[in-house]
DNA sequence: GTCTATACTTGGATAGAC
DNA sequence: GTCTATCCAAGTATAGAC
Protein backbone atom coordinates (compact mmCIF):
# COMPACT_ATOMS: atom_id res chain seq x y z
CA UNK A 1 0.00 0.00 0.00
CA UNK A 2 2.91 2.39 0.87
CA UNK A 3 4.59 0.94 -2.17
CA UNK A 4 1.44 2.48 -4.66
CA UNK A 5 3.36 5.07 -6.34
CA UNK A 6 6.27 3.08 -6.66
CA UNK A 7 5.37 2.74 -10.05
CA UNK A 8 6.57 6.64 -10.82
CA UNK A 9 10.16 5.19 -10.53
CA UNK A 10 11.73 3.76 -13.50
CA UNK A 11 12.17 -0.23 -13.21
CA UNK A 12 15.87 0.11 -14.27
CA UNK A 13 17.55 2.82 -12.22
CA UNK A 14 20.90 2.11 -11.15
CA UNK A 15 21.24 1.15 -7.10
CA UNK A 16 22.33 5.02 -6.41
CA UNK A 17 19.86 6.50 -8.00
CA UNK A 18 17.45 4.47 -6.17
CA UNK A 19 18.98 5.44 -2.93
CA UNK A 20 18.63 9.31 -3.93
CA UNK A 21 15.37 8.80 -4.86
CA UNK A 22 14.09 6.76 -2.07
CA UNK A 23 16.41 9.37 0.08
CA UNK A 24 14.17 12.08 -1.48
CA UNK A 25 10.56 10.95 -1.05
CA UNK A 26 11.69 10.36 2.83
CA UNK A 27 12.67 13.71 3.14
CA UNK A 28 9.37 15.07 1.56
CA UNK A 29 7.23 12.50 3.71
CA UNK A 30 8.90 13.68 7.03
CA UNK A 31 8.97 17.25 5.94
CA UNK A 32 4.60 17.12 5.11
CA UNK A 33 4.05 15.22 8.51
CA UNK A 34 6.26 18.12 10.09
CA UNK A 35 4.48 20.75 8.21
CA UNK A 36 0.93 19.21 8.43
CA UNK A 37 1.82 19.11 12.52
CA UNK A 38 3.06 22.56 13.01
CA UNK A 39 0.91 24.62 9.87
CA UNK A 40 -1.73 22.59 9.47
CA UNK A 41 -3.52 21.17 6.60
CA UNK A 42 -3.80 24.48 4.98
CA UNK A 43 -0.72 25.73 5.65
CA UNK A 44 0.70 23.10 3.73
CA UNK A 45 1.67 23.55 -0.14
CA UNK A 46 4.30 22.09 -1.94
CA UNK A 47 6.79 24.85 -2.04
CA UNK A 48 6.59 24.80 1.86
CA UNK A 49 6.79 21.32 2.27
CA UNK A 50 9.92 21.01 -0.43
CA UNK A 51 11.62 23.69 1.57
CA UNK A 52 11.40 21.72 4.75
CA UNK A 53 12.56 18.74 3.06
CA UNK A 54 15.50 20.92 1.27
CA UNK A 55 14.57 19.73 -2.20
CA UNK A 56 13.14 21.30 -4.96
CA UNK A 57 8.97 22.22 -5.31
CA UNK A 58 8.78 20.45 -8.79
CA UNK A 59 9.58 17.07 -6.54
CA UNK A 60 6.68 16.78 -4.72
CA UNK A 61 4.56 16.24 -7.97
CA UNK A 62 7.09 13.94 -9.51
CA UNK A 63 6.96 11.42 -6.79
CA UNK A 64 3.48 11.58 -5.42
CA UNK A 65 1.12 13.51 -8.45
CA UNK A 66 0.09 16.31 -6.26
CA UNK A 67 -0.08 17.33 -3.02
CA UNK A 68 -2.49 15.78 -1.70
CA UNK A 69 -1.33 12.89 -2.96
CA UNK A 70 2.32 13.21 -0.64
CA UNK A 71 -0.28 14.05 2.15
CA UNK A 72 -1.73 11.12 1.91
CA UNK A 73 1.17 9.15 1.47
CA UNK A 74 2.42 10.97 4.60
CA UNK A 75 -0.31 9.61 6.40
CA UNK A 76 0.25 6.00 4.94
CA UNK A 77 3.96 6.11 6.40
CA UNK A 78 2.82 7.41 9.86
CA UNK A 79 0.22 4.40 10.18
CA UNK A 80 2.40 2.14 9.01
CA UNK A 81 5.21 2.69 11.26
CA UNK A 82 2.99 3.65 14.48
CA UNK A 83 0.81 0.06 13.74
CA UNK A 84 3.63 -1.53 13.99
CA UNK A 85 4.57 0.04 17.26
CA UNK A 86 1.19 -0.39 18.75
CA UNK A 87 0.25 -3.92 17.81
CA UNK A 88 2.50 -5.96 19.64
CA UNK A 89 2.17 -3.31 22.91
CA UNK A 90 -1.63 -4.14 22.72
CA UNK A 91 -1.27 -8.24 21.74
CA UNK A 92 1.20 -8.21 25.26
CA UNK A 93 -0.83 -6.22 27.20
CA UNK A 94 -3.72 -6.14 25.82
CA UNK A 95 -5.36 -8.78 27.45
CA UNK A 96 -6.84 -7.17 31.04
CA UNK A 97 -8.38 -3.70 30.86
CA UNK A 98 -5.62 -2.21 33.08
CA UNK A 99 -2.83 -3.59 30.42
CA UNK A 100 -5.31 -1.98 27.76
CA UNK A 101 -5.32 1.49 29.42
CA UNK A 102 -1.71 1.42 30.25
CA UNK A 103 -0.53 0.53 26.89
CA UNK A 104 -3.21 3.45 25.38
CA UNK A 105 -1.43 5.78 27.72
CA UNK A 106 1.73 5.14 26.41
CA UNK A 107 1.28 5.30 22.53
CA UNK A 108 -1.19 8.51 23.29
CA UNK A 109 1.86 10.14 24.78
CA UNK A 110 4.20 9.33 22.52
CA UNK A 111 1.91 10.02 19.51
CA UNK A 112 0.89 12.99 20.95
CA UNK A 113 4.63 14.28 21.21
CA UNK A 114 5.87 13.08 18.00
CA UNK A 115 2.25 14.68 16.22
CA UNK A 116 1.03 11.45 14.37
CA UNK A 117 -2.47 11.96 15.55
CA UNK A 118 -2.06 15.47 14.24
CA UNK A 119 -1.60 14.16 10.82
CA UNK A 120 -4.72 12.27 10.87
CA UNK A 121 -6.92 15.12 12.22
CA UNK A 122 -5.55 17.70 9.60
CA UNK A 123 -6.29 15.30 6.92
CA UNK A 124 -9.33 14.50 8.18
CA UNK A 125 -10.19 17.95 8.76
CA UNK A 126 -8.87 19.14 5.07
CA UNK A 127 -10.40 16.49 3.45
CA UNK A 128 -13.62 18.09 1.86
CA UNK A 129 -11.04 20.81 0.29
CA UNK A 130 -10.09 17.85 -2.38
CA UNK A 131 -12.50 15.87 -4.36
CA UNK A 132 -12.33 12.18 -2.97
CA UNK A 133 -9.93 12.65 -0.12
CA UNK A 134 -12.42 12.04 2.00
CA UNK A 135 -12.49 8.10 1.02
CA UNK A 136 -8.86 8.27 0.83
CA UNK A 137 -8.50 9.52 4.52
CA UNK A 138 -11.40 7.01 5.54
CA UNK A 139 -9.58 4.10 3.95
CA UNK A 140 -6.38 4.89 6.14
CA UNK A 141 -8.02 5.11 8.60
CA UNK A 142 -9.90 1.65 8.71
CA UNK A 143 -7.14 -0.37 9.87
CA UNK A 144 -6.89 1.57 12.87
CA UNK A 145 -10.60 1.64 13.67
CA UNK A 146 -10.28 -2.44 13.48
CA UNK A 147 -7.30 -2.35 15.67
CA UNK A 148 -9.04 -0.17 18.78
CA UNK A 149 -11.98 -2.71 18.54
CA UNK A 150 -9.43 -5.60 18.76
CA UNK A 151 -8.34 -4.14 21.38
CA UNK A 152 -11.22 -3.65 23.58
CA UNK A 153 -12.34 -6.96 22.54
CA UNK A 154 -9.21 -8.46 23.84
CA UNK A 155 -9.52 -6.10 27.15
CA UNK A 156 -13.31 -6.33 28.03
CA UNK A 157 -14.41 -8.74 25.28
CA UNK A 158 -15.54 -11.96 28.02
CA UNK A 159 -15.76 -9.65 31.11
CA UNK A 160 -18.85 -8.09 32.54
CA UNK A 161 -18.52 -4.77 30.87
CA UNK A 162 -18.64 -5.82 27.39
CA UNK A 163 -22.50 -6.27 27.98
CA UNK A 164 -22.96 -2.77 28.39
CA UNK A 165 -22.21 -1.70 25.15
CA UNK A 166 -21.02 -3.57 22.05
CA UNK A 167 -17.18 -3.43 21.60
CA UNK A 168 -17.78 -1.74 18.46
CA UNK A 169 -19.63 1.56 20.11
CA UNK A 170 -16.61 1.02 22.58
CA UNK A 171 -14.06 1.41 20.26
CA UNK A 172 -15.97 4.22 18.02
CA UNK A 173 -15.93 5.99 21.38
CA UNK A 174 -12.19 5.44 21.91
CA UNK A 175 -10.97 6.21 18.55
CA UNK A 176 -13.16 9.81 18.32
CA UNK A 177 -11.58 10.37 21.91
CA UNK A 178 -8.24 9.75 20.66
CA UNK A 179 -8.85 12.68 17.68
CA UNK A 180 -10.94 14.85 19.82
CA UNK A 181 -7.89 15.06 22.80
CA UNK A 182 -5.63 15.94 20.16
CA UNK A 183 -7.02 18.58 18.69
CA UNK A 184 -7.76 20.43 22.38
CA UNK A 185 -4.28 19.05 23.51
CA UNK A 186 -3.10 21.35 20.31
CA UNK A 187 -5.29 24.09 21.09
CA UNK A 188 -4.02 24.12 25.00
CA UNK A 189 -0.61 23.84 23.98
CA UNK A 190 -0.26 21.32 26.59
CA UNK A 191 -1.16 17.19 26.51
CA UNK A 192 -1.89 17.86 29.88
CA UNK A 193 -5.11 17.01 30.24
CA UNK A 194 -5.12 14.54 27.60
CA UNK A 195 -2.58 12.29 29.91
CA UNK A 196 -4.33 13.53 32.89
CA UNK A 197 -7.81 11.87 31.29
CA UNK A 198 -5.77 8.42 30.27
CA UNK A 199 -4.32 8.09 33.59
CA UNK A 200 -7.60 8.56 35.23
CA UNK A 201 -9.13 5.66 32.80
CA UNK A 202 -6.17 3.66 33.78
CA UNK A 203 -6.78 4.16 37.68
CA UNK A 204 -10.23 3.11 36.88
CA UNK A 205 -9.67 0.32 34.68
CA UNK A 206 -7.62 -1.12 37.58
CA UNK A 207 -10.41 -0.78 40.07
CA UNK A 208 -12.97 -2.28 37.52
CA UNK A 209 -10.56 -5.20 37.05
CA UNK A 210 -10.21 -5.74 41.10
CA UNK A 211 -13.87 -5.62 40.92
CA UNK A 212 -14.19 -8.18 38.16
CA UNK A 213 -13.52 -10.44 41.18
CA UNK A 214 -17.21 -9.95 41.23
CA UNK A 215 -17.30 -10.99 37.97
CA UNK A 216 -20.60 -12.10 36.96
CA UNK A 217 -21.77 -12.94 40.43
CA UNK A 218 -21.35 -9.62 41.65
CA UNK A 219 -20.82 -6.65 39.07
CA UNK A 220 -23.91 -7.93 36.93
CA UNK A 221 -25.89 -8.75 39.38
CA UNK A 222 -25.78 -5.75 41.00
CA UNK A 223 -25.92 -3.62 37.77
CA UNK A 224 -29.49 -6.45 36.75
CA UNK A 225 -30.88 -5.45 39.94
CA UNK A 226 -30.54 -2.11 39.51
CA UNK A 227 -31.96 -2.34 35.56
CA UNK A 228 -35.07 -4.50 36.71
CA UNK A 229 -36.26 -3.10 40.18
CA UNK A 230 -37.94 0.06 39.29
CA UNK A 231 -40.19 -0.02 42.65
CA UNK A 232 -37.65 2.39 44.49
CA UNK A 233 -37.42 5.16 42.08
CA UNK A 234 -38.26 8.37 44.49
CA UNK A 235 -34.98 9.56 44.07
CA UNK A 236 -35.01 12.84 43.99
CA UNK B 1 -18.44 40.26 21.62
CA UNK B 2 -20.29 39.74 18.68
CA UNK B 3 -19.89 43.48 18.10
CA UNK B 4 -16.17 43.50 18.46
CA UNK B 5 -16.33 44.49 14.90
CA UNK B 6 -19.26 47.06 15.14
CA UNK B 7 -17.13 49.87 14.67
CA UNK B 8 -16.60 49.41 10.97
CA UNK B 9 -19.85 50.35 11.01
CA UNK B 10 -20.36 54.68 10.91
CA UNK B 11 -22.11 55.46 13.97
CA UNK B 12 -23.98 57.80 11.75
CA UNK B 13 -25.80 55.53 9.00
CA UNK B 14 -29.44 56.16 8.08
CA UNK B 15 -31.31 52.82 9.42
CA UNK B 16 -31.91 51.70 5.98
CA UNK B 17 -28.33 51.77 5.23
CA UNK B 18 -27.39 50.45 8.50
CA UNK B 19 -29.95 47.76 8.34
CA UNK B 20 -28.73 46.60 4.83
CA UNK B 21 -25.17 46.61 6.01
CA UNK B 22 -27.05 44.14 8.81
CA UNK B 23 -27.85 41.86 6.33
CA UNK B 24 -24.41 41.54 4.31
CA UNK B 25 -22.79 40.68 7.19
CA UNK B 26 -25.23 38.24 8.35
CA UNK B 27 -25.46 36.98 4.76
CA UNK B 28 -21.26 36.70 4.72
CA UNK B 29 -21.30 34.71 8.09
CA UNK B 30 -24.25 31.98 6.94
CA UNK B 31 -22.25 31.70 3.66
CA UNK B 32 -19.16 30.94 5.85
CA UNK B 33 -20.85 28.92 7.94
CA UNK B 34 -21.59 26.86 5.08
CA UNK B 35 -18.82 26.64 3.30
CA UNK B 36 -16.90 25.49 6.74
CA UNK B 37 -19.20 22.77 6.58
CA UNK B 38 -18.35 21.97 2.80
CA UNK B 39 -15.50 22.78 1.79
CA UNK B 40 -13.30 22.93 5.33
CA UNK B 41 -11.43 25.13 6.58
CA UNK B 42 -9.00 25.43 3.42
CA UNK B 43 -11.93 25.58 0.94
CA UNK B 44 -13.07 28.90 2.74
CA UNK B 45 -11.13 31.88 0.56
CA UNK B 46 -13.04 35.12 0.44
CA UNK B 47 -14.15 34.43 -2.90
CA UNK B 48 -16.02 31.06 -2.17
CA UNK B 49 -17.50 32.64 0.65
CA UNK B 50 -18.82 35.94 -1.08
CA UNK B 51 -20.29 34.20 -4.22
CA UNK B 52 -22.32 31.73 -1.37
CA UNK B 53 -22.99 34.90 0.10
CA UNK B 54 -23.97 36.23 -3.22
CA UNK B 55 -22.07 39.85 -2.39
CA UNK B 56 -18.87 41.18 -3.44
CA UNK B 57 -15.57 39.62 -2.51
CA UNK B 58 -14.30 43.10 -1.38
CA UNK B 59 -16.89 43.00 1.00
CA UNK B 60 -15.31 40.54 3.18
CA UNK B 61 -12.28 42.41 4.13
CA UNK B 62 -14.63 45.50 4.33
CA UNK B 63 -16.72 44.01 7.24
CA UNK B 64 -14.16 41.54 8.99
CA UNK B 65 -10.42 42.81 7.50
CA UNK B 66 -9.33 39.73 6.81
CA UNK B 67 -10.68 36.11 5.97
CA UNK B 68 -10.02 34.85 9.35
CA UNK B 69 -11.77 37.66 10.63
CA UNK B 70 -15.06 36.02 9.13
CA UNK B 71 -14.34 32.74 10.05
CA UNK B 72 -13.82 33.62 13.81
CA UNK B 73 -17.29 35.70 13.37
CA UNK B 74 -19.26 32.83 12.29
CA UNK B 75 -17.66 30.76 15.15
CA UNK B 76 -18.63 33.55 17.37
CA UNK B 77 -22.44 33.48 15.88
CA UNK B 78 -22.81 29.55 16.16
CA UNK B 79 -21.70 29.97 19.71
CA UNK B 80 -23.45 32.87 20.82
CA UNK B 81 -27.09 30.84 19.08
CA UNK B 82 -26.02 27.38 20.11
CA UNK B 83 -25.63 28.60 23.58
CA UNK B 84 -28.68 30.34 23.97
CA UNK B 85 -30.40 27.32 23.25
CA UNK B 86 -28.06 24.31 25.24
CA UNK B 87 -28.79 26.52 28.35
CA UNK B 88 -32.05 26.30 28.99
CA UNK B 89 -31.82 22.37 28.12
CA UNK B 90 -29.09 21.44 30.77
CA UNK B 91 -30.04 23.49 33.48
CA UNK B 92 -33.80 22.05 32.65
CA UNK B 93 -32.66 18.14 32.56
CA UNK B 94 -29.26 18.87 33.85
CA UNK B 95 -29.86 18.00 37.35
CA UNK B 96 -30.10 14.42 36.81
CA UNK B 97 -27.46 12.00 34.75
CA UNK B 98 -30.05 10.86 32.38
CA UNK B 99 -31.60 14.25 31.98
CA UNK B 100 -27.57 15.21 31.17
CA UNK B 101 -27.40 12.39 28.51
CA UNK B 102 -30.87 13.10 26.92
CA UNK B 103 -29.83 16.72 26.38
CA UNK B 104 -26.46 15.87 25.21
CA UNK B 105 -28.26 13.55 22.47
CA UNK B 106 -30.64 16.20 21.41
CA UNK B 107 -27.77 19.06 21.07
CA UNK B 108 -25.68 16.53 19.52
CA UNK B 109 -27.88 15.39 16.65
CA UNK B 110 -29.10 19.18 15.87
CA UNK B 111 -25.26 20.29 15.84
CA UNK B 112 -24.60 17.28 13.65
CA UNK B 113 -27.52 18.26 11.06
CA UNK B 114 -26.30 21.63 11.16
CA UNK B 115 -23.06 21.15 10.74
CA UNK B 116 -22.29 23.58 14.29
CA UNK B 117 -19.53 21.26 15.81
CA UNK B 118 -17.87 21.08 11.90
CA UNK B 119 -17.38 24.78 12.14
CA UNK B 120 -15.87 24.76 15.66
CA UNK B 121 -13.28 21.61 13.87
CA UNK B 122 -12.42 23.31 11.26
CA UNK B 123 -11.44 26.04 12.91
CA UNK B 124 -9.39 23.76 15.53
CA UNK B 125 -7.59 22.47 12.71
CA UNK B 126 -7.08 25.28 10.71
CA UNK B 127 -6.03 27.61 13.15
CA UNK B 128 -2.18 26.80 12.92
CA UNK B 129 -2.01 28.02 9.75
CA UNK B 130 -3.39 31.44 10.60
CA UNK B 131 -0.47 33.11 13.42
CA UNK B 132 -2.47 33.88 16.66
CA UNK B 133 -5.51 32.45 15.22
CA UNK B 134 -5.36 29.38 18.28
CA UNK B 135 -5.29 31.90 20.90
CA UNK B 136 -8.89 33.70 18.90
CA UNK B 137 -10.47 30.11 18.63
CA UNK B 138 -9.33 28.94 22.26
CA UNK B 139 -11.09 32.05 23.71
CA UNK B 140 -14.44 31.15 22.09
CA UNK B 141 -14.30 27.52 22.93
CA UNK B 142 -13.80 28.69 26.82
CA UNK B 143 -17.66 29.28 27.11
CA UNK B 144 -18.42 25.73 25.91
CA UNK B 145 -16.01 24.07 28.41
CA UNK B 146 -17.31 25.78 31.34
CA UNK B 147 -20.69 24.90 30.22
CA UNK B 148 -20.25 21.57 29.73
CA UNK B 149 -17.93 21.57 32.92
CA UNK B 150 -21.54 22.98 34.56
CA UNK B 151 -23.55 20.56 32.90
CA UNK B 152 -21.38 18.05 34.55
CA UNK B 153 -21.42 19.19 37.96
CA UNK B 154 -24.95 19.51 38.05
CA UNK B 155 -25.33 16.17 36.75
CA UNK B 156 -23.07 13.92 38.81
CA UNK B 157 -21.84 16.21 41.22
CA UNK B 158 -22.88 15.30 44.81
CA UNK B 159 -22.95 11.56 43.22
CA UNK B 160 -21.02 8.93 44.09
CA UNK B 161 -19.81 8.94 40.28
CA UNK B 162 -18.37 12.85 41.53
CA UNK B 163 -15.71 10.55 43.34
CA UNK B 164 -14.17 8.78 40.28
CA UNK B 165 -12.79 11.25 38.69
CA UNK B 166 -12.53 14.96 38.82
CA UNK B 167 -15.37 16.88 37.05
CA UNK B 168 -13.16 18.78 35.05
CA UNK B 169 -11.52 16.24 33.76
CA UNK B 170 -15.19 14.29 32.89
CA UNK B 171 -15.98 17.54 31.52
CA UNK B 172 -12.57 17.91 29.21
CA UNK B 173 -13.30 14.13 27.60
CA UNK B 174 -16.90 15.17 27.04
CA UNK B 175 -15.98 17.80 25.34
CA UNK B 176 -12.74 15.77 23.41
CA UNK B 177 -15.88 13.23 22.57
CA UNK B 178 -17.70 15.57 20.48
CA UNK B 179 -15.31 16.95 18.61
CA UNK B 180 -13.94 13.86 17.67
CA UNK B 181 -17.12 11.99 16.94
CA UNK B 182 -17.89 15.07 14.91
CA UNK B 183 -14.63 14.22 12.41
CA UNK B 184 -15.86 10.62 12.45
CA UNK B 185 -19.59 11.46 11.57
CA UNK B 186 -17.88 13.82 8.77
CA UNK B 187 -15.57 10.82 7.57
CA UNK B 188 -18.19 8.12 7.76
CA UNK B 189 -20.84 10.56 5.62
CA UNK B 190 -22.99 9.47 8.62
CA UNK B 191 -23.79 10.45 12.58
CA UNK B 192 -25.08 6.95 12.99
CA UNK B 193 -22.46 5.84 15.26
CA UNK B 194 -22.07 8.80 17.40
CA UNK B 195 -25.72 9.07 17.81
CA UNK B 196 -25.49 5.36 19.02
CA UNK B 197 -22.90 6.08 21.17
CA UNK B 198 -25.46 8.66 23.09
CA UNK B 199 -28.01 6.58 23.05
CA UNK B 200 -26.07 3.78 24.52
CA UNK B 201 -24.86 6.38 27.33
CA UNK B 202 -27.83 7.74 28.23
CA UNK B 203 -29.05 4.10 28.49
CA UNK B 204 -25.94 3.82 30.93
CA UNK B 205 -26.84 6.65 32.51
CA UNK B 206 -30.41 5.78 33.52
CA UNK B 207 -28.70 2.34 35.00
CA UNK B 208 -26.38 4.55 37.16
CA UNK B 209 -28.66 6.70 38.03
CA UNK B 210 -31.01 4.07 39.52
CA UNK B 211 -27.90 1.98 40.76
CA UNK B 212 -27.82 5.63 42.73
CA UNK B 213 -30.55 3.91 44.81
CA UNK B 214 -27.71 2.44 46.29
CA UNK B 215 -25.78 5.37 46.75
CA UNK B 216 -22.79 5.82 48.97
CA UNK B 217 -24.30 2.88 51.19
CA UNK B 218 -24.09 0.30 47.95
CA UNK B 219 -21.95 1.48 45.18
CA UNK B 220 -19.44 3.28 46.72
CA UNK B 221 -19.16 0.60 49.23
CA UNK B 222 -18.68 -1.99 46.46
CA UNK B 223 -16.10 0.20 44.53
CA UNK B 224 -13.94 1.23 47.93
CA UNK B 225 -14.31 -3.01 48.71
CA UNK B 226 -12.70 -3.57 45.59
CA UNK B 227 -9.95 -0.84 45.95
CA UNK B 228 -8.30 -2.08 49.02
CA UNK B 229 -9.02 -5.58 49.31
CA UNK B 230 -6.04 -7.01 47.00
CA UNK B 231 -5.48 -10.45 48.55
CA UNK B 232 -7.71 -12.46 46.22
CA UNK B 233 -6.43 -11.58 43.19
CA UNK B 234 -5.50 -14.44 41.74
CA UNK B 235 -7.69 -13.73 38.93
CA UNK B 236 -6.85 -15.03 34.97
C1' DG C 1 16.09 12.26 -10.64
C1' DT C 2 16.67 16.77 -9.84
C1' DC C 3 16.90 21.34 -11.03
C1' DT C 4 15.48 26.06 -13.26
C1' DA C 5 12.18 28.52 -15.51
C1' DT C 6 7.78 29.53 -16.51
C1' DA C 7 2.74 29.30 -17.64
C1' DC C 8 -1.38 29.63 -15.44
C1' DT C 9 -4.69 30.04 -11.55
C1' DT C 10 -6.36 31.41 -7.37
C1' DG C 11 -6.43 34.21 -3.44
C1' DG C 12 -5.65 38.32 -0.24
C1' DA C 13 -6.06 42.90 -0.11
C1' DT C 14 -6.72 47.85 -1.57
C1' DA C 15 -8.16 52.11 -4.47
C1' DG C 16 -11.57 54.55 -6.27
C1' DA C 17 -16.06 55.02 -8.74
C1' DC C 18 -20.83 54.93 -7.70
C1' DG D 1 -21.96 50.32 1.78
C1' DT D 2 -21.24 48.17 -2.27
C1' DC D 3 -19.24 47.44 -6.54
C1' DT D 4 -15.46 47.21 -10.32
C1' DA D 5 -10.90 47.03 -11.29
C1' DT D 6 -6.54 45.92 -10.20
C1' DC D 7 -2.10 44.81 -7.88
C1' DC D 8 0.61 41.47 -5.99
C1' DA D 9 1.76 37.26 -3.60
C1' DA D 10 1.42 32.44 -3.47
C1' DG D 11 0.19 28.20 -5.29
C1' DT D 12 -0.27 24.18 -8.77
C1' DA D 13 1.60 22.07 -12.36
C1' DT D 14 4.52 21.27 -16.49
C1' DA D 15 8.53 21.68 -19.93
C1' DG D 16 12.99 21.15 -20.68
C1' DA D 17 17.97 21.58 -19.38
C1' DC D 18 21.36 19.10 -16.77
Amino acid sequence: MAMAKAGARSARTTGGARDRSAATRAALVQAAIETLREAGFAGCSAREVAQRAGCNQALVFYHFGSVSGLLLAALDDVSERRMAAYRPLIEGHGASLPGLAAAAREIFAEDLAAGHVKVLVELIAGAPSVPGMGEQVAERLAPWRELAEAAVRGAVGQSPLATLAPVKEIAHGLVAGFLGLEMLAELDGSPAAALALFDRFAALAALVDQAGLLGQQGLMVLLARALTSREGEGRR
